[in-house]
RNA sequence: GUGGGCGUAGCUCAGUUGGCUAGAGCGCCAGGUUGUGGUCCUGGAGGUCGCGGGUUCGACCCCCGUCGCUCACCCCA
């Protein structure tokens, strides 16, 4: 018999590692509705014309690395490649009252070989913020993600932001870049040598020293944004300023869906090595609803990456916690009063374990001792004759000292002795 | 898609120039006399040596293929 495994690319959490996202997932659910960002669920699958319009038909992620696929009626779909089309997509079907604010927690597919942070299947958490060009939103959504990166206790990750400024001062930008590009086409590496007239802007992202060192002499955004972008860029920075959110300016980060105009930005940390040292992104795309068929609309959104944030975690040094157990039942008359004081305990809002299968009373309490809970409440004949029960410390200053007591003080007995740590 | 490294128990790995019933540590299970965990001691379960083919008297060890894992490039989270 073949022994199924997960397919290439994608991956389990299993306990106790997934405790870190149940903490991850709760501290950004947590964040966002503080910040007035309601939950959207939105289907895994799409229309494949809402990622290649979304994203961009050219970009890499839409040509070579979607999951498409044909279902029964021969709708061609794709599995989303990433966050932001789909909530857009949304906005445009549900028209709902402007700004629009929601996060989401949701896995992301795309077809490329694994490798250290990256994955066929990994998962985002993220927010967008549609229907108004206020750079205040876009400090807030900034905020957000910094704030939830301080709540996983991240401290070495750093804000790289841009502006791309809108279409038409972004093109007037493209033309000056490609000239400059044109004159210093020689000294660029050997794939954007030939191949940088089809798209400029992504010499700029390349990170090979020869267009490094031609890019960073040559022409800048941020200094080619016309008055109304350059204005909001500035907001966006002062904004920032305002409460305490660093950040550095990358006049060459140039993110890669076609759909951002003006604010850009990316959250690395310095703990990962540099090639997949992004945790998380997003900026402004203003045009993004009206290319999906909506109405004309502003907006802005950033993505992060679970599996990114958790290799950066540990990269700074931290370490996982197993789920904490507050009480462990050990009952050696056969498990049915296990059964009725685990739901007793639970019921007062005790984490409770207990074992199965009738062990012994030794193989009860080692695991008692493994689960980490602070008291083991021991069941055996006797107080199961005078309608008693024994509390045991398993930890702390007390450890090994136990007492028997009526099973009416069971409660007020446990949380005295398990709220000591 | 291209290239490098690796594939032996649940995990981390040994395995001598191819040759006795394939090992260790950890983990797991059970004991160490009277119902009580952590340390210690003893014992036990668990492996088609990724899979297929070839060379050989004989292969975990050599050759070929294949699948998988991993790292890098590209790009991204």
């Amino acid at each position: 018999m073949e022994i199924f495994r997960a397919p290439i690319g994608t991956h389990d959490v299993l306990p106790p590692d997934s405790a870190w996202w149940e903490r991850a997932l709760g501290a950004f659910a947590q964040l966002a509705r503080r910040a007035g960002f309601g939950l959207l669920l939105s289907p895994l699958f799409e229309d494949v014309a809402v990622f290649d319009r979304g994203i961009g038909a050219t970009s890499d992620v839409a040509t070579k690395e979607m999951y498409v696929f044909e279902d029964r009626g021969g709708r061609r779909l794709a599995l989303r490649p990433e966050g932001t089309a789909s909530v857009v997509r949304a906005f445009v079907q549900h028209r709902p009252v402007v700004p629009w604010k929601v996060w989401y927690a949701t896995p992301a597919f795309r077809y490329e070989r694994p490798q250290a942070g990256r994955y066929r299947q990994h998962h985002q958490v993220g927010v967008e913020a549609i229907g108004s060009p206020d750079p205040a939103l876009d400090v807030e959504v900034i905020a957000l993600a910094a704030r939830f990166y301080e709540a996983l206790g991240l401290r070495r990750v750093r804000l790289l932001i841009n502006s791309m400024g809108h279409p038409e001062c972004r093109a007037a930008y493209v033309g000056v870049l490609g000239a400059y590009l044109g004159e210093h086409a020689a000294e660029l590496c050997e794939e954007h040598r030939t191949r940088f007239a089809e798209s400029p802007l992504r010499v700029l992202d390349c990170k090979r020293p020869a267009c490094v060192a031609v890019t960073e002499r040559g022409p800048q955004l941020p200094d080619h944004l016309c008055a109304a972008c350059r204005e909001h860029f500035a907001a966006v920075r002062s904004g920032l300023d305002s409460i305490g959110i660093g950040w550095s300016l990358a006049p060459r980060l140039v993110r890669g869906f076609d759909y951002y105009t003006r604010t850009t930005f990316e959250f690395v940390s310095e703990a990962l090595a540099a090639a997949q040292n992004a945790v998380g992104g997003g900026g402004r795309y203003d045009g993004l609803a009206e290319q999906l068929g909506g109405p004309a609309s502003a907006g802005v959104g950033f993505g992060s990456g679970l599996e990114r944030l958790r290799l950066a975690w540990e990269a700074e040094g931290h370490h996982g916690e197993a789920d904490r157990v507050d009480v462990f039942v050990v009952d050696t008359t056969g498990g049915s009063h296990a059964t009725v004081l685990a739901d007793q305990l639970r019921r007062e809002g005790l984490v409770v374990e207990r074992a199965f299968d009738q062990r012994s009373m030794k193989a009860q309490m080692r695991l008692a001792d493994r689960s980490g809970a602070a008291v083991a409440v021991l069941v055996g004949p006797a107080e199961a004759a005078q309608g008693s029960v024994t509390i045991r410390d398993l930890r702390g200053a007390a450890e090994g000292a136990q007492v028997t007591v009526p099973a009416s003080e069971l409660v007020a007995t446990v949380r005295e002795r398990a709220t000591e740590r």
